[in-house]
DNA sequence: TTTATTTTTGTGATCGATCCCAATAAATCT
DNA sequence: AGATTTATTGGGATCGATCACAAAAATAAA
């Protein structure tokens, strides 16, 4: 391991004082240009790299921004990755780097993740959750700006974003109405068979915007029409099925999740109908590899992942001192059109 | 924003001495009771939390770890979380954290993160990608140990971890040949139409371990029962059918991928044949939302993200000062069994 | 050429911890 | 009680940068 260089080992190579090797880091121009190059020289030569704690310590400035996720400990979702890159290259774009913390669902982790945070100053923390939840966070208002995303204080206390689930229910549906449908059926997140129950903001925000854009279409709501699952995929088959055996069955179905409106291709094929012909279907979430995975490709609705992770960094840069009445964000959940509608 | 303590204002809040003050934070025995709970108290009271940069300058031990994600511009596979979470929690077992910069496949931004992560004396850093594949590093050697997960230095210069594809497709046939299968039909991983290239690594391995596994099982390989796919949904729907229409058709298939496994469901069901009775599949990856969303379950093989990410963590820290022969590491990819076989 | 200006460079203090050694306090032994 | 030991505590130096100010060098003006 060869010797780490300082700027002094820098200044005293380059025949100069510590203070025009630090005039030269930081271009300073009331340096020499051929003053400039010889340290330059130095640098490049030794492959010198500046010590970034020293840094900090003297100018107070960390270019750091703390990312703290919680992952709820069943299932990790694929979709948690768009939010730390959504996170990231915000920062990247202002020339700071993130800290992960990725701290399950446990209380205790928690507070040690947010501790090694805070005992590196970071500027600001994002603390994400895989799923749309209110959360109670596990330690006191503190001195460092705070942003949530996908989750939300539930007093409120917090700047938060979220997905607008209303509006997601109420993209899905609309995109049916439009091609005329009438009889819209509506598996929704239900409780799961291990007992968790499904994110409230969803499943009833989905389902407000569901009614709200029938109602807009003059359809009138029925309740026979709407299900709830326990995620398990034989569910989501029978569902289907026993949607398609009403009297008057729907002529579309508007899945919760992506992987619901698989089981529900697997249902409709099997009762040989032909989608988008016998029956649309449109599902929630837009996971790259089930949407364009199923045959005909899935007409979804996308979650703000990464949108989300992005808004939370440009939200606590911008709001880094000022302290001002704590927000709370949603973001679209726009229609992903491919072809089963 | 309110003041931040430093460890003076501590000591001259608890009316010692700065040393004591720091005995107390790295619980040295050498303090009396008494002093140090009034110190404790007193750091309760305002909240106060020693500078890790600070710390750093005069102790030389940044407890960071660097982990620096290429993401493949194309597609961010889901299974780039696991290979973070699986070294952030190696990491956090020995109260390290992780400073985590997804690159894109861009060598300049990568450059610059590498620079960002030296500057911070990053102890080790975790070079992953979200393929498996040869890659060049954009900069030269330096003296901070590097791992690189699910990829590898073409000149073996740096110590690597990755999938063992051979043995992915030797478990793969062999879960097959064990139910009596002897006609096994194989869609592999090809040209995308984009017309990047597959890593010749899957692809080969699998192939060679499918062909020995068929080997000791005494089956004859042949060459008209493995296809390539361009990874369009349409395209592994034709391809089963192909295999389907031979004159001597397979009664079992292995799918280079869980995505091209759907294709394949697609296309058996709706020739009205039932998996696994008639057909069985074995896919790979395991994308916990394909394997379990599909009826039946899909049996499918393991792609060691998360224990990649782990296992470089671990071998970095373990080889952190000596620099011993870079090792090129291999891990299995177990056989995940479902309903599908 | 001398003086006044403007550029460029050097230095000591500083940021917030740790560490070592000397000083003081407390405890133990004659 | 006085001398020794041992347990605590205090304070200067240090880590690697930045910064403000003074000093020196280079230019311009008289």
């Amino acid at each position: 391991m060869s010797k780490r260089f300082t700027i002094h080992d820098i200044a005293e190579r380059a025949g100069v004082s510590r203070g025009t090797v630090s005039r030269v880091l930081n271009n300073h121009p009331a340096v020499k240009e051929t003053t400039r190059r010889k340290v330059l020289d130095v640098m490049e030569q030794v492959n010198y790299r500046p010590s970034f704690s020293a840094r900090h310590m003297r100018t107070d400035n960390s270019n750091l921004v703390g990312f703290g996720l919680i992952s709820h400990d069943v299932i990790t979702s694929p979709h948690a990755v768009d939010m730390i890159r959504g996170a990231q290259e915000a920062l990247w774009n202002i020339g700071k780097v993130m800290l992960v913390i990725n701290s399950a669902s446990n209380s205790d982790m928690t507070q040690t993740a947010f501790e090694a945070m805070l005992e590196r100053r970071v500027e600001g923390i994002v603390y994400g959750s895989v799923f749309h939840q209110p959360i109670d966070l596990p330690f006191d208002s503190v001195d460092t700006p705070i942003v949530l995303a996908n989750c939300y204080a539930r007093n409120r206390e917090y700047p938060s974003v979220v997905p607008d689930e209303f509006a997601g229910g109420y993209n899905a549906t609309k995109v049916l109405l439009e091609k005329d449908h009438k009889r819209i059926g509506f598996i929704n997140l239900g409780i799961s068979r291990s007992g968790s129950l499904p994110p409230q903001d969803a499943t009833k925000g989905r389902l407000a915007g569901h009614k709200h854009a029938l109602k807009e279409f003059g359809v009138p709501f029925e309740e026979e029409l709407v299900r709830y699952t326990d995620f398990e995929t034989q569910t989501n088959f029978n569902l289907t099925k026993e949607l398609m055996q009403l009297g008057n069955p729907p002529t579309a179905i508007f899945c919760g999740t992506d992987r619901i409106a698989m089981g529900c291709y697997g249902a409709l094929q099997s009762m040989g109908l032909n989608i988008p012909n016998d029956v649309a279907v449109v599902g929630f979430d837009n996971q790259q590899d089930i949407g364009i995975g199923l045959l005909p490709n899935l007409t979804t609705i996308q979650l703000p992942h990464y949108e989300m992770g992005r808004w939370a960094v440009e939200y606590l840069m911008e709001n880094k001192d000022n302290a001002v009445e704590p927000v709370q964000h949603k973001l679209d959940c726009p229609v992903v059109r491919r072809d089963s509608v």
